[in-house]
RNA sequence: CGGGGUGUGGCGCAGCCUGGUAGCGCGCCUGUUUUGGGUACAGGAGGUCGUGGGUUCGAGUCCCGCCGCCCCGACCA
């Protein structure tokens, strides 16, 4: 893309209404636009990022054996009545009349209707267990929503449910998820720990948040220093399998022995077991949330399989939730500095950009129409006409993790000057040497 | 939903107390200039002052209602 042309409006002075830092980088960067309280419109850099998270989210579910399906954002009262949950929702949802008169609403979460597709279509215990899950915009009317993308109205969430034949496979799912979870947070760069929390208006009796620390989350979190140590990115190279229980209950057993936890679960006398040294408290971003909550569902609607024995079993479900959009928010609360963002490679909006110090200038001008060529669509070049201080600011802003900076002294010489976004780290090299080490 | 704040060109703000026909910085357009960290000069475009009503000869300014947005709290991916 061309920054000439391209609809990247970025700001020097924040918006006013901005103030957390996320928020702030969000609207300077020019990646989304408020378009009512806690609901955004995406434009192109914010929507490249959004969809790198998803693109990941989507991986690990995939590897994970889930199943992708896409359910409607508006959905029938009905199976809300069936479930007992219209009343109790309360003034959070969203509820809509059709011009028949007939009561729907806009989706919250999922459990009803993906129960109503199961017991719609699998009979038998044989096809268990089933994973579904779906990337699909949800919308909770919020009291009072802040932070930008990180508590909108509206807001963008993968939701996997599954669906086993008794509590032994249902751990099981549950985690299988825990794994997938893991692995997609350490491949946007973030440490994400599991902590014990509350079931909240879901329901059930197990269930992790999956927290990034950031000053500004809005949860109080409390952890054993032992998160601190665990590399899972080591052992997940020592390899843990999704279709390996036992593997799982590895995985498991190291996410969970150590003490964490959010405020409203913690436990003060076994939190004071633990030496001062390795209590860690502050503030976290929850990214994600999983639940076991057994045949909450299947039961009041009437969701039954032929068990072995032939008679009809209510399966156990989980349901398990990560907030892409959210994430885009929270990846800026833990990358970023003075100047701008950082972006992790793997959700970066653009792998580099070529800044053109001096457009006009036959040999800059040459060098970055090579490069911009080579680069093709993981490039943004800075084409504008500006004064080089100018781009700079721009390029730290965006927070591309390469700049390619192209000025006369160095085109002359057929060189380039690359630049780490993360370190700052410049080298002059050849522009092949340059496309070689952005990849 | 309780408490607090705010609404004036695209962004950030002043003007309101003490009513007299809208201003500053940035950005944008044109020209000159500058050319490796938001250059300088000159000219220019752009505003129903959130909205409805009221007071007044006259309302951005005073009064009343409504709406939007932000912050703190309670609640939540």
């Amino acid at each position: 893309m061309r920054l000439s042309h391209g609809f990247i409006p970025t700001l020097k002075e924040t918006p006013a209404e901005a103030q957390i830092t996320s928020h702030r980088l969000m609207l300077r960067a020019g990646l989304v636009r408020q378009t009512s309280a806690g609901i955004y419109a995406w434009l192109p850099l914010g929507l490249r990022v959004l969809r790198n998270i998803e693109r990941i989210v989507r991986e690990e579910q995939d590897r994970s054996g889930a199943q992708e399906i896409l359910m409607p954002t508006i959905q029938p009262a009905e199976l809300w009545r069936e479930s007992g949950r219209y009343d109790g929702y309360g003034k959070e949802m969203l509820r809509i009349t059709d011009r028949h008169d007939r009561d729907m609403l806009y989706g919250p979460t999922n459990e009803e209707m993906v129960t109503d597709l199961f017991r719609q279509s699998i009979r038998s215990y044989r096809e268990l267990p089933q994973i579904l899950y779906h990337i699909q915009w949800k919308f909770r009317d919020e009291v009072r929503p802040r932070f930008g993308v990180m508590r909108g109205r509206e807001f963008l969430m993968k939701d996997a449910y599954s669906f086993d034949l008794d509590h032994a496979g249902a751990v099981v799912s549950y985690r299988k998820m825990m794994l997938a979870y893991m692995r997609t947070f350490q491949r946007m760069g973030l440490k994400a720990i599991p902590m014990e929390a509350d079931t909240g208006p879901i329901g059930g009796d197990l269930s992790h948040e999956f927290i990034i620390l950031a000053p500004t989350g809005e949860s109080q979190v409390y952890y054993d220093a032992a998160f601190e140590e665990i590399d899972y990115l080591a052992n997940d190279a020592g390899g843990f399998s999704h279709d390996q229980p036992d593997d799982l209950a590895r995985f498991f057993q190291m996410m969970t022995t150590h003490y964490a936890a959010t405020d409203e679960k913690h436990d003060v006398a076994r939190w004071d077991q633990l030496s001062a040294d390795r209590k860690r408290e502050g503030r976290g971003i929850e990214v994600g949330h999983i639940f076991y909550f057994g045949t909450k569902y299947t039961k009041a609607m009437g969701a039954t399989v032929a068990g072995p024995d032939g008679k009809p079993v209510h399966p156990e479900m989980g349901s398990y939730g990560i907030g892409v959009s959210r994430l885009v928010g929270a990846v800026i609360e833990a990358s970023h500095d003075d100047a701008g963002i950082i972006w992790p490679d793997s959700v970066a909006p653009f792998k580099a950009a070529i800044l053109n110090l001096k457009t006009g200038d036959a040999a800059c001008d040459a060098l970055c129409e090579r490069l911009y060529a080579s680069l093709g669509g993981n490039a943004l070049y800075d084409d504008r006409p500006d004064r080089a201080g100018a781009k700079f600011a721009d390029a730290d802003l965006m927070g591309h993790p390469w700049q390619l900076i192209v000025g006369p002294r160095g085109a002359a010489a057929g060189k380039v000057e690359l630049k780490r976004r993360a370190t700052g780290e410049r080298v002059e090299v050849t522009p092949e040497e340059a496309l070689g080490r952005i990849g």
